[in-house]
DNA sequence: CAGAGTTTGTGCTATTTTTCACAAAGTATA
DNA sequence: TATACTTTGTGAAAAATAGCACAAACTCTG
């Protein structure tokens, strides 16, 4: 175990790690090494090691890692004992195809409310959830005790709706839109850009040796 | 100009850059600085610059980078004066709002198939693309010339999705499933993965100082 | 057109992230 | 219990990425 600061990919991987450590052990399979763990992930067994090493020593040299343990023990660090609660807003394609989607619950995030500004859409139900108003977001965001935030709008009203959220006391955002958002230093934004994805790889369509 | 091969963080700056670029002629607004670039996009001045060094010197000492002539060679870098032909497999929540999505037509990339594994999907059409079955994939692939696949079918048949894509001469693919794909060498794989994006956030609520 | 002010391009430095590689600690076998 | 494997944990090296800082190039103003 060390105490340094822990890396942002690291955090990431390990979602990986214990997404699988789940599967082997519905599996019933109870040890795992970090290298056959690597081939799974796609990951490199060094890696694999590395990042765990940011947290202690769960593995048995000449066995490896006891996959429940292992899982408890990511659940433990990865805040998975618990649950959060999340907000959509802009509720069409993308923002429905979310609320629609079960994983997010399976992993302890609970969609608990959707906001749009159409008309024709407000007072809607999907999947049990009341599209509302933006004006009612303050309000819901404190009673639901929602803490994170997706923007699902369009690029044009992105910014104004992260400062809704924000001043609605939503801690972090997932931002849909692709446009840069700024937001104050202690709220986390991520940024899922769809249309960038697909573009990196039409660059090595373009530029293939 | 320097001959190091570019790093694909660098590639997918790139993309923003030219995004902003296009709004940016738009405005007519006519020439612009890597500083007021790097505060439109959230990156800094000296990775404008940086990123742009790699493809050669753009830029006017005292004035900056003139809009519309930074566009056109970002455009000719990046491919964009190509189109490419693009299917989606599994036509779903997520896989249904990507076909509905006008803005990567915008971009060139055109989704020209859709496919399905649903009796009750298979043949209806959506935004003009009729969902085909999955036996259907070499044949399209290759009359319409498709070079990217992406996936949006659940996990655990995304493997042999991804090896019919594949087997039908898709160049790179998109993955959206939360699972780790085998893929030879030569196919660039680039996955999305929204859960774990939602979830590293909730680490920093479960972790915060 | 001289002097003040801007902004680029880039070598160098710093930081972040990954990989290497091996002693130490365990398991398995007989 | 000895011997041959296997696998961990981790410093140290390497690679990838980002940021600094400044001379050179250009603009602008009076
Ligand atoms: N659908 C995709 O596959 C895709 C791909 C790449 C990027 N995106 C991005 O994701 C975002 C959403 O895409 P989409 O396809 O779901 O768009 P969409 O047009 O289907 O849905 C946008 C929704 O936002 C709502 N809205 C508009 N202004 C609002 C406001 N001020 N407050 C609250 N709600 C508002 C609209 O009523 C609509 O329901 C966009 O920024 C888009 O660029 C989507
Ligand atoms: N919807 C989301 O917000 C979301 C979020 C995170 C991850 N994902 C991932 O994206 C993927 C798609 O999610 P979704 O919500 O659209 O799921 P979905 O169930 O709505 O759609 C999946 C589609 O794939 C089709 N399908 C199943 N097996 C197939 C096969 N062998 N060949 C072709 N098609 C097949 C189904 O008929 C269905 O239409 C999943 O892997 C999911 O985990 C989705």
């Amino acid at each position: 175990m060390n105490n340094k600061k822990v890396p942002e990919p690291v955090i990431s991987r390990l979602f990986v790690y214990l997404r699988e450590l789940i599967e082997l052990t519905k599996m019933n399979i109870r040890t795992i090494s970090s290298g056959e763990l690597g081939v799974r992930t796609n990951l490199s067994d060094a890696q694999v090691r590395k990042d765990l090493g940011y947290f202690g020593q769960f593995g048995v040299s000449g066995s490896g890692y006891d996959t429940n343990e292992l899982k408890v023990a990511l659940e433990e660090i990865l805040g998975k004992d618990k649950t959060w609660n999340v907000a959509v807003v802009g509720i069409g394609h993308l923002g429905g195809a979310l609320l629609a989607y079960p994983g997010f619950k399976e992993r302890g995030l609970n969609i608990v409310a959707a906001f749009d500004s159409s008309k024709r859409k407000i007072g809607k139900k999907i999947k049990g959830i009341i599209i509302q108003s933006i004006d009612e977001m303050p309000k819901t965001v404190t009673n639901k005790k929602i803490s994170i935030g997706i923007i699902s709008v369009p690029a044009k009203v992105a910014q104004e709706v992260a400062d809704k959220l924000i001043s609605s006391r939503v801690k972090h955002i997932l931002n849909f839109a692709p446009i840069a958002l700024n937001v104050p230093e202690k709220i986390k934004l991520k940024n899922v850009d769809l249309s960038r994805e697909l573009e990196t790889l039409s660059y090595f369509l373009a530029n293939k040796k």
